[in-house]
DNA sequence: GTAGTAATAT
DNA sequence: AATATTACTA
């Protein structure tokens, strides 16, 4: 009669795709944090488990549920939340390069980024990440001697002077205002309560259908390195 | 509590 | 592989 309890796996349970609010209350329905108990007595005495060669289930104490109630609840936070994730567009990194290149090494880190940048919806962590990312192609180019060229720009029939970036570009104007996103786009901090029947299931996109090549060391980079 | 970074996770 | 999320630290 003993259900078992499924802590992960809740994907062929749930069926949210059209109706998520289905999944919020039956969210709230879920058991508090403090009326899980550890499940760490066995229910079966230690010769009914050899008795059926039942192999007992490791000991879960509160730290193990905890993590895997936690677990869940970001699970199902995820699933009602449909977030989308930032494309960095060859628009949005050159934005961001010069950005970085602007500020020093040591100035340029994700909050002053963003704040350079000044892109609706791009919050720190996107900028974090891209960043973290971006940081390590900058090692592999400088360090241990890209075979290859650590400058490469032999790209683009276009006219694209290989990323020069002016050093006085100061102020650094405003950006945004190209957000592909027909409407308009909310940003996706915080509050879960979307009601929105509209079109927002788009893809965030900055695709602003840019020429310009000077970003292309940094895509090239990643199809051509294959090396160590 | 905030922010930066490294480590993981999806 | 790209991006997000978490964990740790200051």
């Amino acid at each position: 009669m003993a259900e078992e309890v499924r802590l992960t796996g809740y994907d062929d349970v749930i069926t949210v795709d059209n109706d998520d609010e289905r999944v919020s209350e039956w969210e709230l329905g879920l058991p508090n944090v403090d009326d899980l108990t550890p499940l760490s007595q066995s229910l079966m005495s230690a010769e009914m488990l050899s008795a059926f060669s039942i192999t007992p289930e490791p000991y879960r104490n509160m730290t193990d549920v905890n993590r895997a109630s936690q677990s869940t609840f970001s699970d199902l936070r995820r699933r009602v939340a449909k977030r989308q994730r930032l494309v960095w567009t060859p628009q949005l990194h050159k934005r961001f390069v010069e950005v970085v290149a602007h500020l020093g090494v040591t100035k340029a880190v994700p909050k002053t980024i963003m704040n350079l940048m000044n892109v609706e919806g791009l919050s720190r962590e996107n900028v974090a990440s891209h960043l973290q990312k971006y940081r390590l192609y900058l090692k592999r180019m400088g360090g241990g001697g890209g075979s290859n060229s650590d400058n490469i720009n032999a790209n683009d029939s276009g006219s694209t002077v290989p990323m020069a970036y002016h050093p006085q570009m100061m102020p650094m104007q405003p950006y945004q205002q190209m957000v592909q996103n027909g409407g308009g786009y909310n940003g996706y901090e915080g509050s879960s309560y979307n009601q929105y029947n509209g079109m927002m299931q788009q893809q965030r996109d900055w695709s602003g259908n840019n020429n310009f090549g000077s970003v292309s060391a940094y895509q090239q980079h990643r199809m051509t390195n294959n090396d160590k």
